[in-house]
RNA sequence: GGAGAAAUGGCAGAGUGGUCGAAUGCGGCGGUCUUGAAAACCGUUGAGGGUCACACCUCCGGGGGUUCGAAUCCCUCUUUCUCCGCCA
């Protein structure tokens, strides 16, 4: 969420970069202010009558052990008004306090200053291409019926054990997924991220702390019996490692990376654009996680970005790099870069990585903070990215490297597939 | 799943109703001494709210209660450990 000094002494700076996601928060943000501004009011008055409440106290001991009950029971009566008043402002003040929290959750990340204005994807700013769009024969088939005619993936024996959207891959098809993952760990080990294995199911409060809950509720599956989520994404367990951790500032970065399948209910999808891999409800995806200083987290941006450019670099596949415009930008962001891959068969452009930084909006909820040099705490910078997920560079690859010979594996990972051909 | 024990500062560990935000040791930081270091000695060392700054308030696993007053008593939840059962 927002750190509420930095809205106090901006405010007009930060309801202007906040339109363009294109919400007006004027009104947000005024009844945060005027709540904080009560919240204080209550704590004063609260903290007074504490503190009387306590020198009664100690005077009753003292009354008590100079043997005089008499005048004791005469403060205890008053101690107990006290009590009451204390109890009622105790009340105010949660409120209050809560208030302050809804409202402070509802306000979305401040956009930075780069971030380019714009409603929807149309908008999203090209930073990046590389790669000749290959030249397919005409009955070059999408990924979904490759898949099929060389049976890698069966979507009909998920449907059955689960339902849609939830794929068996087979033969060749499941050691590809398996080559993958193993070639995004390797490639990020190898550039300093730490590797980690973190539980599939997360808590309430991983989930607030990331930003998943309250925003995305109906996007991750529950299990109601224990209330745990399904990820939707390593970031929510990698992030949450840190929770509630002050670190000293020679410590960072800290850099993790990490592979689990992610769960998404994406209700409400439907069409073609759902077809084969492109959107499903269970899918692989290696994660890397940053924590950094607050000076240094868009050098480290660009430095992740540079990193799954790298990656994508050795795939031989047609890609372009987007800087992600206020309209379609994530509630939690405040800079994202999209990684897409064309898909020649499909004829349109797949996200296959997400790389962003979210400033202080995680560590405030995570209370994830680092100790300065000057000997003051402040907030950890927060940033992660795709290095990749799976499906739709499966897909890419499936669509952009087939021929009348089989499909061609790109020779970075066929020393991981242990064949450089699928026939 | 059953029985018992426990949860205190970065760590270890005292503290069973007021003098406790908390002894002591270790670790960290600053200093004295030293050519430098070690040792020794002295000082300092949790977090949050609040304030211009102080004052002040809150926090001893989480939540609730008893009491004028709770780390300490009661209830509850969670977690950890030991024993038994089950088990990849």
């Amino acid at each position: 969420m927002l750190d509420l000094s930095v809205v106090r002494t901006d405010k007009k700076t930060v309801i202007t970069a906040l339109n363009k996601r294109g919400i007006d928060a004027s009104t947000l943000i005024d009844n945060a202010l005027s709540t904080d501004e009560k919240r204080r009011g209550l704590q004063t008055s609260l903290d007074q009558k504490l503190a009387l409440a306590n020198a009664l106290a100690k005077e009753i001991g003292e009354l008590y052990k100079s043997g005089n009950p008499a005048q004791a029971n005469q403060k205890k009566e008053e101690s107990a008004a006290l009590k009451s008043e204390t109890k009622d402002l105790q009340t105010q003040l949660s409120q209050a306090e809560s208030e302050l929290h809804e409202l402070l959750c509802s306000i979305p990340n401040i956009p930075h200053s780069l971030v380019p204005n714009g409603q929807s994807e149309d908008d999203n700013e090209e930073v990046f291409r590389s790669g000749e769009v290959p030249s397919l024969s005409e009955d070059a088939l999408p990924h979904w019926e490759l898949a099929a005619k060389y049976e890698l993936i069966n979507f009909e024996l998920g449907n059955k054990i689960t339902g849609a959207g939830f794929p068996v891959y087979t033969g060749k098809g499941a050691k590809l997924q398996r080559a993958l993952i193993s070639f995004f760990l390797d490639q990020n080990t190898a550039a300093g991220y730490e590797e980690v294995q973190v539980p599939h199911l997360v808590n309430e409060q991983s989930g607030f702390g990331t930003g998943q809950l309250p925003d995305k509720e109906g996007q991750m599956y529950h299990v109601g019996a224990d209330n745990l989520y399904l990820i939707p994404t390593a970031e929510v367990p990698i992030t949450n490692l840190f929770r509630n951790e002050i670190v000293n500032a020679s410590d960072l970065p800290i850099t993790r990376t990490g592979y689990t399948p992610c769960f998404r209910r994406e209700a409400g999808s439907y069409g073609a654009h759902v077809r084969g891999l492109n959107r499903l409800h269970q899918f692989d995806k290696v994660e890397i996680v940053r924590l950094e200083h607050p000076d240094k987290a868009y050098d480290a941006l660009d430095q992740m970005v540079e990193h799954v450019k790298g990656i994508l670099e050795q795939f031989e596949l047609p890609y372009r790099i987007l800087r992600l415009c206020g309209g379609d930008l994530g509630f939690t962001a405040a800079m994202t870069y999209d990684f897409e891959i064309y898909s020649t068969a499909q004829k349109r452009w797949l996200e296959v990585s997400s790389v962003s930084n979210f400033e202080s909006y995680q560590s405030t909820r995570l209370k994830l903070r680092f100790k300065d040099n000057d000997g003051n705490s402040k907030w950890v910078h927060t940033l992660n990215g795709s290095a990749l997920a799976l499906p739709r560079i499966m897909a890419g690859l499936l669509e952009n490297h087939q021929s009348e010979n089989g499909i061609h594996i790109p020779k970075a990972l066929a020393s991981y597939t242990g064949f450089d051909t699928i026939h």
